[in-house]
DNA sequence: TGCAAATATTTCGTATGCGTAAAATACGAT
DNA sequence: ATCGTATTTTACGCATACGAAATATTTGCA
């Protein structure tokens, strides 16, 4: 079979891999129907039940995602009713995000679902190959951000 | 910090090394001239370079795309010079795709930036880690399809 | 004070990927 | 040969992400 090169690579296995996880994750929220809770939203409501009421660009930083990419994805999630935008009260260009009590809500039940679906994407797998997966991924991270 | 949590997630680490790297990748591509090859073909290249002239529905296939994906990335690839479709001759349903001159000349150099950068990627990794990350991500898209 | 530079956000265009539905063609059973 | 089903591809709408440029506001310096 001459499409064996392809599943060594990598690259193919990182982004597929991400791909792959992604839709794990989706049908997985929707399932104990957080349909409204895209796996785009995570990043930024991990970062906002930490610490609500950022500005729009800090939650992007936080998130890892750049300022355009930000506008988008808040006009979504304030379409799908899990937070809001706020004019900042000292600074008239910023926005402030805060979570709705349905994005605030959903904390216990997403982080459970998001737990439980880590948990079954990593099976086959021992605690150090975990860790390990995190080290590795976090030290490519860091090689591609430079 | 409150952030830090994020950057403790698998699936933050995963979905970020995945653009990072992509990103990476096609600055490379574009710093020697191939900015007509985006990351995004090089699963298409690999299997066209592996065995030319396939069906849009089997590139798919090698490359891990969906068909509603490959009419897209193969209208991309064809517009930017790099393969042609050509009636199937015995199913007139069916298209099969070839490299262009330039696509297949582009299989050296090519392949050598995104070795150099797959090193790059991975450095400050032994070996053992290289291997080991091929073999999570392997079972994390085994487990994830399905 | 006034103005240039910096900052916060949005807008726009593009790439990438998916799922659903449609269109064209092939195939298998009768 | 015909009809129903399967296959191949495309079309469409949407989500997600980026970069470049535009807009509005703030800040720092002369």
């Amino acid at each position: 079979m001459a499409d064996q090169a392809i599943v060594d690579c990598p690259y193919y296995l990182l982004t597929r891999a991400s791909l792959a996880t992604t839709a794990v994750m989706r049908r997985a929220l929707a399932e104990v129907g957080f349909d409204r809770v895209r796996p785009a939203y995570l990043g930024a409501l991990m970062c906002l039940w930490s610490e609500d009421g950022r500005k729009v660009g800090e939650l992007g930083r936080c998130a890892g995602l750049e300022p355009s990419t930000m506008t988008g994805l808040v006009d979504r999630m304030e379409r799908d009713g899990l937070l809001q935008r706020q004019p900042d009260p000292t600074d008239r260009r910023a926005w402030r995000v805060f979570l709705t009590d349905e994005g605030r809500h959903a904390e216990q039940p997403v982080t459970e679902v998001v737990t439980t679906t880590l948990e079954r994407m990593t099976d086959g797998l021992d605690d150090d190959d975990t860790e390990t997966f995190k080290r590795i991924l976090g030290q490519v991270l860091a090689n591609a951000t430079r």
